[in-house]
DNA sequence: TTGTAGGCGTTATCAG
DNA sequence: CTGATAACGCCTACAA
């Protein structure tokens, strides 16, 4: 593969002439140009990317470590991201992590050069001191600068509005884990019961592992159910009539997280704009460091089935 | 950040024995390797991975190109690649395509230096002339030395087979798009009917755009249904009821490429382990380019739910 | 066992 | 407008 001193032969000017063409170009005289350009049109030349890294500091790579247990909600995060960071002429590192140590040595090995920052998307545990130059999506109470939250409160208001104006009026409600996310939720739904006047039943709210499970074996009626997220929804759909009730007649499922767009979701839910919120996090991570947006947590917006 | 001067004059050695310490470390006096050891200790000295591709001519990078249209199938694809790369050190450069020109903007992009080699995933498109260090998976009939295919006719034979053992003789076949893929699965299930002297009704066999609706309009009866993936199988359990035709009980569905595990699946499945297809990627991958292994298609396994 | 020197391919600086 | 030359940070003959 030829190198600039091949085309810088050829074209008979310097490396440095031929640099100045295949960047900025200003101030190079048309005929030099020309040569050069012509040189690399017969040599196929390529900059080699990685020299380029070298003297810039800086590789285009943008790690992503997707955290997310819940995997499908994790590609619709990949792709949005991908064809963002693709628009800035930026490349994606993918990387997997379950649990806090793997994110911590897909950091190590990425941070070495290899990426110039890094996006950590759905972890669901408390993550320790990160770098400043990344940025998480949908994570747990991260006290990183930059961070991506979603407005759980929000979320779980609407959600509970829609399901009472819906006649539902005995609304149960899972959230994940415990967490910041988790108290917001119940949050925004306490406020919804109030202002309805509805009463609050601590029978029909269930957090953590199993919860689902543990909400249906307890016997207690409900007719509307509010779920964290897509792959619950489609969980409680599917266990919903092996207890008898059908959905949605008996019980009506909600999402409070759903990436999927209006009319693909089978439930209602609160859904939040996956282009929206990768552009979102490539203006944190291209943001100067200095300045801090705050944290202003996104409001999704409320989709129906059909 | 420091780097490797830092660290040899902390350690009172020159770059090379740094260097051999932190690599072969063979042929170095204990005592330097623990000064050095220490220094880097002190420093908290990394390497910095973009040098070391300078120097190596090899980045650790692979870029996987997904073009499946199936974004699901993708994640498991992905999850499968990434852990079985992580393996053996290397990184993956995520990049999505929807059509030829995507995935030779991608490749130019991708292979100036920045992967050491590229993987294309799921093209349903025909692909031109791809470099030599590509690997492709369920590619559409890519002539690139390197790929992995499936064994497309012994699925849908295993899979006819299957339901006609479960009393389907009347089984009705999608198949997608054109291309050799179609042509093995309906070979395998015209294999599969005469074996059991079944006859060949071509009202029942269906591809390209569609094929499902045009199917169903049809009004025509049968109780096995062949799709080829399970999005389609998933649309297949959504749509039948709609036409007043219960699953499993009037048509029993078959996805010929599933990526979900044993019990995973809904319906029955032939399934393609994908941590296995991932390590043969790789292995194919990291083998030198002179042996060819020959095209042997890989054979998915009979996955039956609960 | 160690150090020196040259190379990997670019970009940036600075005279001319 | 152009061309040396020095970084960038690491690796590795080669020589001692």
């Amino acid at each position: 593969m030829a190198n600039i001193n091949d085309v810088s032969r050829l074209a008979q000017v310097s490396k440095a002439t031929v640099s100045r063409v295949l960047s900025g170009s200003r101030g190079v005289k048309e005929e030099s140009r020309l040569a050069v350009m012509r040189a690399v049109e017969v040599l196929n030349y390529k900059p080699n990317v990685i020299a380029q890294s070298l003297s810039n500091q800086s590789t285009g790579c943008i790690g992503v470590v997707c955290a997310s247990e819940n995997i499908n909600q994790a590609t619709g995060y990949l792709h949005a991201l991908e064809k963002q960071l693709r628009l800035h002429q930026k490349h994606l590192l993918l990387r997997f992590a379950t649990d806090a140590a793997n994110v911590i040595d897909a950091l190590n090995e990425i941070g070495n050069g290899l990426c110039d920052a890094v996006i950590v998307i759905g972890a669901r545990f408390p993550l320790p001191g990160l770098p400043h130059s990344a940025v998480t999506i949908d994570c747990l109470e991260s006290h990183t600068v930059r961070s991506i939250q979603f407005d759980h409160a929000f979320a779980a208001q609407t959600a509970s509005q829609y399901l009472i104006n819906q006649g539902r009026r005995k609304i149960a409600l899972i959230t994940q884990h415990d967490g910041e996310a988790a108290e917001q939720t119940a949050q925004g739904y306490h406020q919804a019961l109030e202002h309805h006047l509805l009463p609050y039943n601590r029978q029909l709210v269930f957090g953590g592992e199993n919860a689902l499970q543990r909400l249906l074996n307890q016997n207690v009626s409900f007719n509307g159910l509010l779920v964290p997220d897509d792959a619950l929804a489609q969980e409680a759909v599917r266990l919903l009539p092996q207890f008898g009730r059908q959905v949605p007649a008996d019980v009506m499922v909600f999402s409070l997280d759903s990436t999927l767009p209006q009319g693909a979701s089978p439930v209602p839910a609160m859904s939040y704009p996956l282009d929206k919120l990768a552009q979102r996090a490539i203006a944190l991570l291209t943001m100067p460091l200095s300045t801090d947006p705050g944290l202003v947590p996104i409001r999704g917006t409320l989709v129906t089935p059909f």
